[in-house]
This record gives structure tokens, sequence and C-alpha cells, in this order.
RNA sequence: GGCAUCGUGGCCGAGUGGCUAGGCACAGCUCUGCAAAAGCUUGUACAGCGGUUCGAAUCCGCUCGAUGCCUCCA
């Protein structure tokens, strides 16, 4: 069970810029937090991406047996629209906009959320903390720092020193920059009279008397700056150090950048072990982005009611169209693309239904045992889901060449490869057959039975008049006939 | 302007110093009443220019181009 022990698994660590031997803190568990939506809009599909790349990962973490706890946040608490002073909360512009309560946006939201996230089939994360329900800690951590020395309070708002901070620590170690730099390319800022530093980032903003979201404090009424709350969620249920910490290559630079300032400024210890990216989902060569509108939504693909595609497309589909690529590349969402990746995620479903139904024989033409090593050692190379994809098409062929008595198979190793092939591609992968729970009813069985019945009779009969009219009507009807050496079977499209 | 990443055959997309991932499309063949499905075969692609090397698409340098971050963003 704990095949974590057995194989030996490589992560890139963007800290590092390398990848690395997976060696978790705790023998046999992990800790892992990615960050999670702000949920002022629906998700888009490049904010999915994100999230499916990690619940593969979270899969397959499972998958070798350890013992994952997997924290996902929600950030209801909403961000400031800038640094400057009038900045705005982003939730509570969209409350205002839309006339309802912060918490009503948040709600509502958070539900698409969930919803979407579901549909493309994510597990649910071992803890989904909110902003606004860690306050309170997020007020600690900044006293903290206060004590540390390397925050300032001014006029009701507090500011993390970076300057102060980098004496003793390297500010921007993870994304590649050097403070020095940074100022000296600083643009041209208005309205900062406030920090020190133009790279200085609030811990706490005090609250404009319109400003609806606020929170009493040492410093008082005002809201969480931008990066603390996932300071404060990460350590409270992982620890002050932790394996795992994931998110959008967007947040790399502030977001994490900060993060790793605040806790090392507040703890004196770096949070996370490895840092994990994953990178942006693109449509027409651009990322997708909310404020832009250069995006697409889930809703969107799956009905088919949008500009860029040419037909709807499962979530199935989606999910295999990112499973194709590795989560650490640039993705482009193209219809061309999704139809290529909807062919063949068909395929490697018939191909899973046909492998229950396969006559065994007395030996194999297909091993097995060195097939699934290989599919193990593409995962364990930073989880390189198109390289199993590939053996996985690898598996496909034999499976047909066995169908049509080309190769044979044991029981045996049919029922490892029926067992393998369900935990490649369900469980790690979470690529559900969709088609299978599609249309597949009894009446319906038997009226297909039927009319492949008669078109049999009709070709004995040398009838192929009616026989090609059933077969082309049928095919009209997105019902695709296929004779094979046992008799015709049909799939939908 | 700074930092970073990337540029692979018709499209998408892996990858390693020498042994041509894979998917889709295209072509030929087998099968078929004809098709479809399935199988087989073929495609000598690695932005450009230099360099290192017995050998580079993979290492180094330069040029060109694209993208991301530097301001909220997965």
């Amino acid at each position: 069970m704990q095949l974590y022990k057995s194989q030996q698994l490589r992560v890139h660590n963007s800290l590092s810029g390398t990848k690395e031997v997976f060696q978790p803190i705790n023998d046999g568990h992990i800790g892992m937090y990615v960050c999670g939506p702000t949920v002022y809009s629906n998700v888009h599909l490049g904010n999915c991406r994100t999230f499916i790349s990690f619940d593969m990962i979270f899969r397959y973490f499972k998958h070798l047996g350890y013992k994952v706890r997997y924290v996902r946040n929600i950030t209801d608490a909403g961000h400031l629209e800038n640094d400057a002073d009038d900045g705005e909360d982003k939730i509570a512009k969209k409350a205002k906009l839309e006339q309802i309560e912060p918490m009503e946006v948040v709600q509502r939201y958070t539900v698409d959320f969930h919803n979407t996230l579901q549909k493309f089939n994510l597990l649910p994360p071992s803890i989904e903390p909110t902003a606004t329900g860690h306050i309170i800690e997020q007020i600690e951590i900044i006293k903290e720092i206060i004590d540390k020395g390397i925050a300032y309070e001014v006029n009701g708002s507090v500011y993390f020193d970076v300057v102060k901070f980098n004496e003793k620590h390297e500010y921007g170690k993870l994304s590649g920059r050097k403070l020095e730099d940074m100022i000296a390319n600083t643009r041209e800022l208005t309205a900062q009279d406030e920090k020190r530093n133009p790279q200085d980032f609030a811990l706490w903003k005090k609250a404009e008397p319109q400003h609806i979201m606020r929170w009493p404090s040492p410093w008082g009424d005002g809201f969480p700056g931008w990066h603390l709350e996932c300071t404060a969620m990460s350590t409270k249920y992982l620890g002050d150090t932790f394996d795992i910490h994931g998110g959008g290559m967007d947040l790399k630079f502030p977001h994490h950048e900060c993060e790793i300032a605040q806790a090392e400024a507040s703890t004196g210890k770096s949070p996370v072990k490895y840092w994990l990216h994953a990178n942006m989902l693109t449509l027409n060569g651009k990322k997708m982005s909310k404020s832009t509108g250069n995006n697409i939504y889930p809703s969107e693909i799956m009905s088919g009611e949008n500009d860029i595609l040419s037909k709807p497309y499962s979530a199935a589909v989606v999910r295999f169209f990112m499973m194709q690529a590795h989560y650490t590349s640039i993705l482009d969402l193209s219809d061309e693309a999704l139809q290529a990746s909807e062919k063949g995620y068909n395929r490697l479903m018939e191909a899973i239904d046909n492998l229950a139904k396969l006559e065994t024989a007395s030996n194999s033409d297909f091993d097995i045992k060195a097939w699934q090593q290989k599919c193990y050692d593409a995962m364990n190379d930073d989880f390189n889901t198109p390289i199993l994809i590939s053996h996985l098409f690898d598996a496909v062929k034999h499976i047909n060449l066995i169908k049509e008595g080309k190769e044979t198979i044991t029981e045996t190793d049919k029922n490892q490869l029926q067992n393998m092939m369900a935990v490649f591609v369900h469980d790690i992968l979470g690529i559900e057959n969709q088609a299978a729970s599609e249309d597949k009813s009894q009446t319906f069985s038997g009226v297909m039975e039927l009319l492949i019945g008669l078109r049999n009779e009709a070709r004995a009969n040398k009838d192929f008049a009616t026989s090609d009219k059933i077969r082309d009507e049928l095919t009209a009807l997105g019902i695709q006939l296929k004779d094979g050496k046992d008799g015709t079977t049909f799939s939908i499209n």
C-alpha cells in the first residue's frame, strides 16, 4: 500500500529551479497548500487549470500511499485594487455593483466554484479555510512582525518593511529578483506617501468610512493585506514549515514572495520545502484574465455557447486535454486542439470498455509489468502526465490487437491491466468516462440491438440500400456503427 | 526598461548529448458488399547564426520572435 517507498518521485521546485527528489518532512505525511480563488466572479477555465493540475498531484500523492493534508483557501476578504490610498476592496466593489451584501457575493461565487470543480471531477481538499474566518490569526502575525521590527504602522495601516527584512533575509529568492534591482527600476508611483519604500506591502489597511468589509484591530478598523491570509492559514493548518505550496505561475511574484517574507519575518523559518507552480492556460496566445475579458467560462465550453469553439466539449474532454500537456507548460486553448483531444479521449474510453470484454489465453504478448513501471516512471518525473498518456495509448493499441485476435493476454495480465488502467485514468488523472453513463439505458440498448439486427438481416440479403440507410441515418444522429469480427457495436458521439 | 520562461514536423504536445514520445489530421495497405472502426506502413521537425564536441534539436554565446511577472489576477 505504501507505494512511495518503492517509487522515487522528483518534483520541480521553483525555489531552486531544478527537479529535486521529493522527501516529505514527516515520513509518510504531506502538507500541501494551494492558493485558492478570489470569489468575486465566476471561475474561468484558466483558474480551473491550476486547480485541476494540483488535483492530479493530490491524487498521485494519495495513490502513492501518503497521508495528505491538502489545504486550499477561499479568498473572501477581497484584495485591494491597488496599493494606492484610493484602493478599493474587490468584493466590496462587486457588492456595490450588484447591490447586495459582500458575503452574498462570496456565497454565490463560492458555490459556483464548487459546482464547477465538481464537474471537472476534482476531489475536495482536506480543509478549505476562508480569509474572513482567520482575521484574528492574521492580526496575530502582524503583531509578531511588528515586534520583530520588520513592519511599521502609519495612520491606521501596517506595512511590511521589505528593506529591513532584506538585511537578514533574501527578498526575491523565489522569483529570482534582487531588491536592489527592483528599487532601481521602480516605476513612478503616486500616492505612496505612507510607505517608506515602494516595495513595501500592506499587512493591514485602514478602512475608509465607506468601506464595507472591515474588522477591528489594534490599529483601528480595517482589513487584512493582500498576502497575509495565505501565511496565516497555511501555517495554522500545516505548521511553520510544510512540504508543498502550490499556485498559479502568476502568483509567484509578488504574492508568494511576500508569503515567504511574512513567514520568515514572523517565525524565522522558511515556510515551504517545495514550491510548485502551475503554468497559464492561454486563449488566442494570451493569458486568460478576468480583468481583460480574454477568457472563457467552463459553462460556456460545456454548453457550446461561445464564439471561440465550434461545438460543446465535456468536462472530461477538457480535463483530458489539460492532462496532455505538462502542468508547468503554457497551454493554449483552441478548437482544433480540443477536437483532437476529444477523439483521443473517445478512443481511450472505448479501449477501456473493450478491455473488460477481452478473451484470455495462456500467454501474453504484452509485458504488463514493464508497461506499468513506465507509467509510474512518467508520473515520478514531476508528474509527467503527457508521457503517462502516451503509455496509455500504447496499452490501447494492444487492447485493440487482442480484440482482433492478433495478440493474446492471460487472465492474470488482463486483470492487472484493467486494474492499472483504472488507477491511471480514473484515480490519478481523474478522467471519467462521461459517455458511459449517457444514453445507455436498457430501453435504448434494446432499440439499438433491434436496428443492428435489421441491418444485418438486410446485409445478409444483399439489400444494401436498406442496410446503408440504417447506418447513414444513425450516423446523422451521432451514433456510429462498428462492424467487428464478433458482430456490430455502436458508440455515441 | 528589469526579471523569468519559451520558440519542436499540417495542428496540439513530450523529450534526451548519439538509440526518431504520444494524440489529431493526411497518404498507402489490410479488413469490409461499400464505408466506418481497428491494425500496419510512411512522414527525417526541432526559430536563425556561430561555437564546444567524434556527435547537439538537447550544452554555450549572439540575433530574432512570443509569453508571463514587475499593478488585482490560477
